[in-house]
DNA sequence: TGTTCCAATGTTAACCTTTACATTGTGTTG
DNA sequence: CAACACAATGTAAAGGTTAACATTGGAACA
């Protein structure tokens, strides 16, 4: 391994002297700056990271726990996080959580020992474990989409799920629909709470019935949208328009209703939520909610490094822009 | 910061007794050791992940280069590889590239600065800089499906392209087909290559032209498939089978195709290639090879950390089975 | 009882860098 | 010419941990 040392010898001059070319050059003559540079190049040195960072105590590294690698609209937030990361210096560890809390604990607990300077969660639960959890009073963590369970209030960059559900729903009650669905994703989540919340204040301004019978789902998959399909067209009443609490959701469940013979819009209008890129590809292509994954990413970056640098915060609850998209999987209600 | 020496005050032992407590607890009698362990807790000690990294000189860290976040078949590989290297004890730093070359040479420049032991390539190109690239001797490097470019041979997790490809000729020519069509993803690397030698092989044994003018696309994007359609329509022997080199492409044909009011299979037959997910979901669900991504990025992993071990390589070239998936978007050409 | 052995613990150097402080030497100013 | 300032460089401590080596003390054995 070559290290400062072997640099000192070749340039003739103290570590002190390395160390100041690479990181402060202006400190150095130019002499000796140029004689360190191809000392440094001679020896093909490059500081070891580690050392550095133990010095200084700072990892410039973030975690992100995202509960699915797979799914799209994860992805585009993390690409966000990746770029807004890389411009501020500091690199994004993976924490592929599937959903488990040891997983989360030992990811979460990586800001703890000094392996990372803060945390974005993707998901909604308090990432660490008991044992943790009161070291973790102020770490610096953000949250994404959900809002994370605990006592402590920690950043959010959101949605504003309520307002986006009551588009989608409007929408749906402009073609004149009067039978609604709902295949929802994770329960016991905030937005489980918000989307449905959302929907159900615009059905009961008009008097549209909206029962427990009709909301199905419980996972944030084809599959899910597949069996919520199944139910649905097995109750007394069939829906006339579906709300899926994602575009994985809807794919599956526009895939079950072509399959069981019906079509989409004629039969059954389908709403999907994220806008993920391949649902303006498929047949019909999905009305649904843009969210700004990208940005949401970017965005998170930010409040967490001012957080990680000490810097008060504006608010700790940030809600960006939705936009309803129409395609052709809604349309007018059957008659 | 709770440090190693509040735990040795706490406990009345020396550092070293510490640091055994928790790394070699069998070192240590269980009188002191259920003593530092309550000065642990009492102190909120956590050991300085960066301090014993700086120690050993490794960092347990493999760094990802990935081209686009948002594919579908590399989040399934790098899923793959995020679930192996937590098994080893290694945490994965995301370098999502967009192809960039300096993007690349930042993140391989993490193997250099002990930030990092190993990295995975999912690109073809040789990610180090110039002025790494000497440096870069024998570092830990790995490619999964595509082979890296250079003078020294990286080992590389691939599939069978040529044989994968040859198996869709067959499928389709299985099928009466004698027009044909491809269109591709990067061209100017190796899977471009095999692939298209794969189909020619075919082709020529059943003495069907396939000449330049079939072969469009540059990209892996559902945007390349639906341009490629654009052109693969406009020729003036219309093709009745596409090959797309990945999912995507051919998700993007399929859409095109509908969209000039042609219908797939009975028209124009489209296969791709990678098996994502909600590739069975589109209408018609698409024929396609299945890639074993998952495993390819576990596998990717053993050999890095064997690698990083500086245990000897069983071989530098693995080939993981592919599987052709059979499904409605390729039929009979039509009469 | 004296010797040996070994388990348990302590001391300290080492990992590699950065930086506060110390030193040197040159140039400036009164 | 003396006093001072300052730029350039060196020295050594610090950051937190680990591990080689040193020490202690008690048990086993002759």
């Amino acid at each position: 391994m070559t290290n400062i040392k072997k640099v000192c010898e070749l340039a003739c001059v103290s570590t002190a002297t390395v160390s100041r070319t690479l990181k402060s050059p202006d400190q150095v003559s130019a002499a000796t700056r140029e004689k360190v540079l191809e000392a440094v190049k001679a020896a093909g040195y490059r500081p070891n990271w580690l050392a550095s960072s133990v010095k200084s105590g700072r990892s410039n590294t973030i975690v992100v726990l995202v509960p699915n690698l797979v799914n799209p609209f994860f992805m585009r937030i993390i690409g966000g996080i990746e770029q807004a990361a890389q411009e501020k210096g500091f690199s994004v560890l993976l924490g592929d959580t599937q959903g488990s809390p040891e997983r989360e604990h030992e990811y979460a607990s990586m800001v703890l020992t000094n392996r990372a300077d803060g945390l974005i969660q993707l998901d909604h639960s308090f990432p660490f474990s008991a044992a943790d959890a009161d070291l973790a009073g102020d770490l610096p963590m953000v949250s994404v989409c959900e809002r994370i369970h605990s006592e402590k209030k920690y950043p959010v960059i959101e949605l504003d799920n309520y307002a986006a559900s009551r588009a989608l729903a409007h929408h749906l009650l402009g073609y004149g629909h009067k039978h609604f669905a709902a295949i929802v994703g994770q329960v016991s989540s905030q937005i489980y709470r918000e989307r449905l919340a959302g929907i159900r204040s615009v059905l009961q301004e008009e008097q549209i019935p909206f029962e427990q019978s009709q909301i199905t789902g419980g996972a944030y998959t084809i599959e899910a949208g597949i069996a919520g399909i199944a139910h649905l067209l097995s109750l007394p009443q069939r829906p006339t328009a579906i709300f899926c609490f994602n575009d994985d959701i809807a794919i599956g469940a526009v895939h079950a209703i072509k399959k069981a013979g019906l079509r989409v819009p004629e039969d059954i209008s389908v709403v999907g939520f994220d806008n993920i890129k391949v649902s303006a590809f498929i047949d019909p292509p999905l009305t649904t909610v843009d969210q700004p994954a990208y940005d949401m990413g970017r965005r998170a970056v930010d409040v967490l490094v001012s957080q990680i640098r000490g810097e008060p915060l504006a608010r700790s609850k940030e809600v960006l822009p939705f936009q309803l998209i129409e395609r052709e999987s809604s349309g007018p209600a059957p008659v």
